[in-house]
DNA sequence: TCTGGGGTCCTAGGACCC
DNA sequence: TCTGGGGTCCTAGGACCC
């Protein structure tokens, strides 16, 4: 058996733990540049506040009915997240970590030794005594099934019934649980094959069990659909991963605070991206071959059309080097750059991972980013970075002009202060 | 005025190589 | 007359997940 446990409504229920008075309320998180809401709490959910919505939208309506929105801080939502993983590592034999707020707990023999539905009720308890933080249980033959179980536990917890708890064991239970969620809620189903699935009559998750394996080949995926459907069924076909798998790649891409056109303002983001990537490298000993720049334009505007490009660069050497991946990725930003746009976000990913300082062959000309002078410089600059705060000693392309603080810099206007991570944020207490 | 970020996996065509 | 097979690299895009 698996056990998927699944904190609700993860971000808004962090928010709250440190400010009680956020309790009753309707409270939102926003994606970054205070965008989109990315989490709601119940009470916003029951004003109509739809996941994903742009807050300008709606933040007039939201704010007269008491509403109150929370920049993303995810320095506390990290930190929440790692309490909660390691308590269910204490309970369970092996635990996946799925997500910053969701875990696969192996069950596999405990049926014989516990009431599972005690035992998850009672796992369940103890995160939130420990943690502050809400958390759903579901527990079923698969992870798929697992899902299930747990979307149908915060789903009857919320109208009063259950306890948050859901055990699909047998038969009977399993039919009647798919017959209850959407198809479009089942894990994997996204919104194209959703589409797909109704198009042929199939709207439930029993439905979509019960599709031929030919026709889920055909047009789930393949493979995947197949998977999909054996899971659906009670067959197992993947296990829980306590090991992550090694990474493939590196990502740090974000939306700037205000619109440039000026190439150097955007170089400057493009540089502390390369930075960020390259301290992750580092992190996880691990060098890159390819990297790639990205630059848009607002999807949104029409005139001039949306613009989007990106160059993938393949270094003659496989680098973890902050100065050599950052002057690539000023080349990068050169060949796809068009003036006068007006650009809203830029990335740099980093590709080709291998490990770092194994089976690297040296270039030709004797790349400087492989000497040991420059190793021992990387490990200074993550040393003070570390010490001093990220970014306490930055390339001088990301540097601001002077005076001004960084043109790209995020808006983030309602920041909760980071309760647990900083001494000079801790929660005070009043005597 | 204001519309997120970080991943994995898969497909496909054109250029180029032997 | 008959015109291969296997591979990489690059770009682009689509699907899914949280």
């Amino acid at each position: 058996m698996f056990g998927l446990v699944d904190c609700n409504n993860f971000y808004a229920s962090c928010e709250r733990v440190f400010r009680p008075e956020l309790e009753g309320r309707p409270v939102v998180v926003l994606s970054n540049n205070d965008g989109c809401v990315v989490a709601r709490s119940q009470e916003a959910k029951a004003l109509g506040l739809k996941m994903g919505v742009p807050y300008f939208q709606v933040k007039a309506e939201f704010e007269q009915r008491g509403g109150v929105a929370c920049s993303s801080n995810y320095e506390l939502y990290g930190d929440m997240s790692r309490r909660v993983m390691w308590y269910l590592q204490q309970r369970a034999p092996a635990v996946e970590i799925y997500s910053v707020d969701e875990a696969f707990l192996d069950l596999h023999g405990m049926q014989q030794h516990f009431d599972l539905a005690g035992w998850a009720g009672d796992v369940r308890g103890a995160v939130r005594q420990r943690t502050g933080i809400p958390v759903c249980v579901g527990v079923a033959p698969t992870k798929t099934l697992a899902k299930v179980a747990n979307r149908l536990a915060k789903k009857d917890a919320l109208a009063g019934m259950g306890a948050g708890v859901l055990v699909l064991d047998d038969e009977a239970q399993r039919r009647e649980a798919l017959s209850r969620v959407p198809v479009q809620d089942v894990w994997g189903v996204g919104h194209k094959n959703a589409g797909k699935l109704y198009a042929v009559g199939v709207r439930t998750a029993a439905q979509l069990a019960g599709v031929g394996d030919a026709w889920a080949r055909k047009n789930l995926g393949g493979v995947v659909g197949a998977r999909l459907l054996h899971e659906l069924r009670g067959f197992s076909c993947s296990g829980v991963v306590v090991e992550p798998d090694v990474r493939k790649s590196v990502c740090k891409s974000r939306s700037f605070g205000q619109v440039l056109s000026e190439m150097e303002q955007v170089a400057g983001a493009v540089a502390t991206h390369a930075a960020r990537a390259g301290e992750i490298l580092r992190h996880d000993g691990l060098a890159a071959r390819l990297l790639t720049v990205t630059v848009e334009t607002s999807r949104f505007a029409n005139m001039p059309p949306p613009y989007s490009s990106s160059a993938q660069l393949t270094l003659p050497v496989a680098t973890d080097d902050t100065l050599t991946l950052t002057k690539w990725a000023q080349r990068g930003l050169e060949r796809i750059w068009r003036p006068g746009l007006r650009y809203v976000k830029a990335g740099v990913v980093l590709d080709g991972l291998e490990r770092a300082g194994v089976n690297q062959q040296a270039s030709l000309f004797g790349d400087v980013a492989t000497s040991p002078a420059r190793a021992k410089l990387m490990r200074a600059l993550d040393a003070l970075n570390g010490r001093f705060g990220t970014g306490a000693v930055k390339v001088a392309a990301a540097v601001p002009a002077p005076g001004t603080r960084e043109p790209w810099g995020m808006r983030r206007n309602a920041k909760s202060p980071a309760f647990t991570t900083k001494w000079g944020e801790l929660w005070q207490v009043k005597c």
